[in-house]
Order: C-alpha cells, then structure tokens, then sequence
DNA sequence: TCTGGGGTCCTAGGACCC
DNA sequence: TCTGGGGTCCTAGGACCC
C-alpha cells in the first residue's frame, strides 16, 4: 500500500502558521509577479475564485476588505515543507518526496491493522509541530492514493484520513470520482474521455484494455491499469534533474536589448549556482524570451536557442556567457518583452566532466570554476558578488510583490522583527 | 493597466542513411 | 504517366504534474 499525504491549501496554510487571525477567512496566494491566485483558502474557493485567476480580476475583493492576498513566499512554504517532510520521514521506512506539498509513504512490510492508527497520528503531529492540516489517503497503487486523499481532503467524517483497502470501498469512490480529476488525466484529454460517454473514473477502469490501448497513448494506458489496481507508477526519483529552468515575467514589458541583457545574465547566474548547489555541471544552455501573449493588438515572438558548450560546465561566467550568446542570435528590435528564461540540460555530476580532446580553454575554465566558488562563499554570508553583464541591485527587482509576507522562519532580521 | 514558474515524458514528422 | 522501403536520430510541440 502506498499513502499519499497532501498539506491542504500548502501556500495558504504556510501564511496562517504565523498570522492565525487569518484562520476560516479567505486567503489566497499569489504567483511570482502578482500574476495569478495560486493557492486558495477553501473560503476562497467558496467564494468560486478559481485557481490561476489572474489578480486584477479578483483585487476588488482585497480593496474592499472580503479577501486577504499574499505575494508567493518561496522561502517561507520551502522551509516548513522540510519540516513536514522530516516528520514523515521519520514515520516509515521509505518516502518519496513528489512535490513541494506531497510526499508518497511506502508501507509495504507493515501490519495492515496499523496502517489508520499510524496516519491519524502523523495528521495529528503535523498540525501540532508544523501548524499546516494534512489529509492522507491509502490505497493500493499512487493513482488510488490519490483518489483516497481527495476524499479525506473533502469530507470531514474521515478526519484526514482515507484508507480504500477493499474492492468495494474502491469503486465505490471511482464511481464518486469525476474523469477530470483522476491523476494524469488533464483539461486536453477529459473532453476526449466525455465524448466517448466517461464520466467518471468507475467509467474509464471498467473500460475493456483493449479499447484504451487502441484509443489512447500509453500514459493514459498507465492510468487505466492504476485505477484497476495495477502498479504502474514506479519511482521516478532521478538522481539528477535534466533540466534546470530561471525564468521570470517582469512587470512591466522590456524593449531595450541591454536591460534584456541583465535580466538573462541574472538568469543564467541563477541557473549556474543551482548547478554548483547540487554538484552538477550542463553542457547546453538554451535562452528563450517571451512577447505578451494577451496582447493580441502586439506582435508576437517567442524565440530561443540553444547553445552548446564542448565540456559541461556550472561557473558563472561560462553559462552567462553562453546564454548571452544565445540571445544574441534572438533578438529582434521591435517587440516588446514580457518574460524570458534560461534553461541549462545534458546535466552530469560535476566531478564526472567529461573533458574534450580540443579543449584548450582548460586553464581558464579552472579559473573561472575558482571565482565561482569565492563568489558562492559571499553570497551565501550574505554580501553579493555578481558579474558586471549582471544587473545591480536585488534579484527580484522588476518583479512585483506587493503582498510578501516577512521570511519568518529563515531570516533574521525578519525573526527579530516579528518577536 | 493587470494574466506564474519549474519540471517530466511521449509522439509525430523531418532529416538522413543504406 | 510513372517516382521504394526500412531504419535511426533529433527536435518541436503537446500532454501531464505541482
């Protein structure tokens, strides 16, 4: 059996940990740049604010007093997620974190009779220790999970906790389960799934094997036998991500070549120190920029290009300078940019370089890797040595947050101030 | 006026080869 | 008027997730 164990309204319930007033009234949370509601209290969401609301459409609650918003405060919901995560993981013997707010229990090897004892107890631990409402749900593949913690999620008499343990309490819920909220089934293919008479996820399972081969691709082929009880979903825990994504919307749109220029040094420094965080190197650097896809009434471009460097490398000036040379080769006068990004792939461990025969830039690569190592060391005790292609100021500059709540459990200035 | 960011995987089609 | 077959590799785009 596999249990999921989901943090209820994540971003939400981060903010509440430190401003309770806020307990049973509407919350959201926006996304980088004040763009859209990402994360919803369930009296927002009563409120029928969807997710990825842009926030200009939703502001009038906010003027008017009804609706409580936050900028997203990436350092705040990191830091108590591994908080919860170190309790979970401390509960069984193996766990697979799968995103920011969820995390997979594996309880193979345990007593069954147990299983609801143990969740209801870490649902109880978190809310104390952590201060954010989790809901788990067991079932016999991840999919099922999946299912089993909506519903502990949804309705109060489980209290958190979900165990679908028998074929009856199975389709008994995939029967209650609409096709288009069923895991790996998005917005593209439940209109698909409806036209041909599925409407639920009892629906789909009790569709022959056959006919979901012959009719849809194998991901979904995948879904079908998960829902029937098949494990399929295997651990897809990489080593090593195989792409490492910086990119920003900014808040106002961009013309100027040189500014465009700083923001992607910015991105691509960014990319780098991720890189070195991990101990990986890449050794394609793609940079990408984006006209404003709502304005119908500008003209649209949206261009990139890969640059690939003859030996993986993380320092600084190597991936800015790649980035730079790729967007050189995309930029066009005469648009106006509203975001841009820079990706860095083909990753390896960066004590496994493969080096080149014709690499002759070897003595200054080595000097290059030694600058980023002091730079790290300062920018972690908080100075901030940057490239001079780099934009001066704050990172997040041009980026608008007017909602940001304080780094309270992560900066101490912010710490003192709070107390 | 204002519309996020960061990932993964699959597939169709083009380029190229013999 | 007629214009092969089969294979691999790469890439862009589309689908999904949170």
């Amino acid at each position: 059996m596999y249990a999921l164990v989901d943090c209820n309204n994540f971003f939400v319930s981060c903010e509440r940990v430190f401003r309770p007033d806020l307990e049973g009234k509407p919350v959201v949370v926006l996304s980088n740049n004040d763009g859209c509601v990402v994360s919803r209290s369930n009296e927002s969401k009563a409120m029928g604010i969807k997710m990825c609301t842009p926030f200009y459409q939703v502001k009038h609650f906010v003027d008017g007093g009804r609706l409580t918003a936050f900028s997203s405060n990436y350092a705040l919901y990191g830091d108590l997620s591994g908080r919860v995560m170190s309790i979970l993981a401390e509960a069984v013997p193996e766990i697979e974190i799968y995103s920011i707010d969820e995390a997979f229990l594996h309880l193979e090897g345990m007593d069954p009779s147990g299983i609801p004892a143990l969740c209801r107890k870490l649902v109880d631990k978190v809310r104390t220790w952590v201060g954010v409402p989790v809901s788990i749900g067991v079932a016999p593949t991840k999919t099922l999970a999946k299912i089993a913690s909506h519903f502990a999620k949804t309705y109060k008499g489980y209290k958190g906790v979900c165990i679908m343990d028998t074929p009856e309490k199975r389709c008994k819920a995939l029967s209650l389960t609409p096709i288009d909220e069923v895991w790996g089934i998005g917005r593209r293919l439940a209109p698909k799934l409806m036209d041909r008479g599925i409407r639920t996820a009892s629906d789909f399972a009790q569709r022959p094997r056959e006919w979901v081969a012959a009719n849809m691709n194998v991901n979904v082929l995948r879904t079908w036998e998960e829902l029937n009880g098949v494990r399929c979903v295997e651990e897809e825990m990489l080593e090593r991500r195989q792409s490492i994504c910086t990119s920003r919307s900014f808040a106002d749109m961009i013309e100027d070549p040189h500014e465009l220029q700083l923001r992607i040094s910015d991105f691509a420094a960014m990319c780098a120190s991720k890189l070195r965080e991990e101990g990986s190197a890449a050794s394609q650097v793609t940079t990408f920029m984006y006209t404003n896809r709502f304005r119908e009434d500008l003209d649209q471009y949206y261009p990139s290009a890969t640059v690939c460097l003859e030996v993986a490398a993380n320092n600084t000036q190597e991936i800015v300078s790649a980035a730079l040379k790729g967007f050189r080769t995309i930029f066009r006068e005469g648009y106006k940019y509203k975001k841009a990004g820079v990706i860095v792939s083909e990753i390896t461990s960066a004590d496994a370089i493969q080096t080149s025969m014709f690499d002759f830039e070897e003595e200054k690569r080595r000097k290059h890797d030694r600058i980023s190592k002091v730079m790290d060391s300062f920018n972690s005790s908080g100075s901030l040595l940057r490239l001079g292609t780099q934009r001066p100021g704050h990172y997040a500059d041009g980026i608008r947050s007017d909602f940001r709540s304080p780094l309270y459990t992560t900066d101490l200035d912010d710490i003192i101030e709070v107390r």
